[in-house]
DNA sequence: TAGATTGTTAATCGATTAACAATC
DNA sequence: TAGATTGTTAATCGATTAACAATC
């Protein structure tokens, strides 16, 4: 691990190595040299073996990678062998359906509650997660080692209810809400109306993928 | 209009611009300058400014950005003014947290029908809009002139569902399953374990936001 | 050993930022 | 007119790609 400052650029390729290492797995494949990974994954060679070694020598000369490793390696990078106890702020569409992707759950990412303030959505459970009222919201992230928070309601509450999460424990904000969130631990946004322009304009402006 | 050749970066940027601008005229805003807004949205104005020129000039000197007018112009290049017809392919959770959002429901985009395999929800009603079974996904996309395709089904039909929309004529696809897919036309993906993985990455390796 | 492929340094390319003349 | 701020050219910075020695 040498690990100096990563950029955003390589960062956001990890998890798509990832996910094209495991099927690869899957696939029966053992090994991988820096070019097949580059054909598959419409990249370059030099920038694979740059990406990977920003962090380690992963490879062998005159032999490549081996996957498995590969696979070990970046989970550890990605920092997939912890669990994670996440809450959904919003019982809505949104929250809801995050609450039944099992994306992540069978990989350390657990949905423990989520908040609402509708009185006609408070009490119920989503299977066995319960929605309990936004007013709970820093006792229960104190009390329950809560370390991501899932914001999935208004665009109004949420600078100042990710405030709140922070103070209550929260290290990390994972946002569903069209809006930036000014904050002191990372944020990532899904921002779905933002992509769906992108995908607008380049509907109208591009012929190709 | 310029318009060369647009590069990636600045086209996700557009949407960003545009939601600041909508909030800015919301609260009244008439005018601003590059500067001011560079402050808001944590950019460099230089930046804004090159942004912008890549497909006109829609400032005054010495005097800034009408709002109102960059919101109209910043709509034409993201191709608002336009109506879009959409279906979705996959009525599990996203796909039907996608139907029920109305985050584009009012700009133009307008979900007309699902399709899925799964008998339990092939004839079902999702408010106004209907569940069809997946074998009339291609009679359904020609018939009625339908321009995006979203797809939120398994990853595992998704090129071959892709590829059979865009033979039916979808022009665009918007993707949630975590999977690349080959296409011919512009794919959009909301990948969201990528997202959270890269949140996984920051959690555990970042401090700061 | 010869062949293959890495790790890493160097070259290129593109995107961001700075500077400033144009002009409202 | 003087002040402000754009549009645009030039400079800088960083990311991608190429090249190649190291080595399995």
């Amino acid at each position: 691990m040498k690990q100096g400052k990563i950029s955003e650029a390589v960062i956001r390729r990890l998890p798509r190595y990832y996910r094209h290492l495991i099927t690869l797995n899957e696939q029966g494949v053992e090994r991988i040299s820096s070019g097949e990974l580059a054909n598959i994954m419409n990249l370059n060679a030099s920038q694979i073996r740059q990406d990977f070694n920003n962090f380690d020598s992963f490879g062998q000369q005159g032999y490549g990678y081996q996957v498995k490793n590969l696979i070990k390696e970046l989970g550890k990078i990605l920092a997939l062998n912890k669990t994670y106890k996440m809450i959904i702020i919003g019982a809505g569409n949104i929250g809801r359906a995050l609450t039944f992707y099992d994306g992540f759950r069978n990989s350390g990412f657990e949905v423990c509650a989520l908040f609402d303030n509708d009185p006609s959505l408070v009490g119920c459970m989503y299977r066995d997660v319960p929605v309990y009222h936004v007013d709970l919201l820093e006792e229960y992230i104190a009390k329950n080692n809560i370390t991501i928070g899932i914001y999935a309601a208004h665009s109004s509450f949420a600078q100042d209810l990710s405030e709140k999460m922070i103070k209550a424990g929260v290290k990390a904000i994972w946002n569903f809400a069209p809006v930036d969130i000014n904050s002191s631990v990372p944020v990532e946004n899904v921002h779905l109306v933002d992509s769906l322009y992108v995908l607008s304009y380049k509907l109208n402006n591009q012929s190709g993928a």
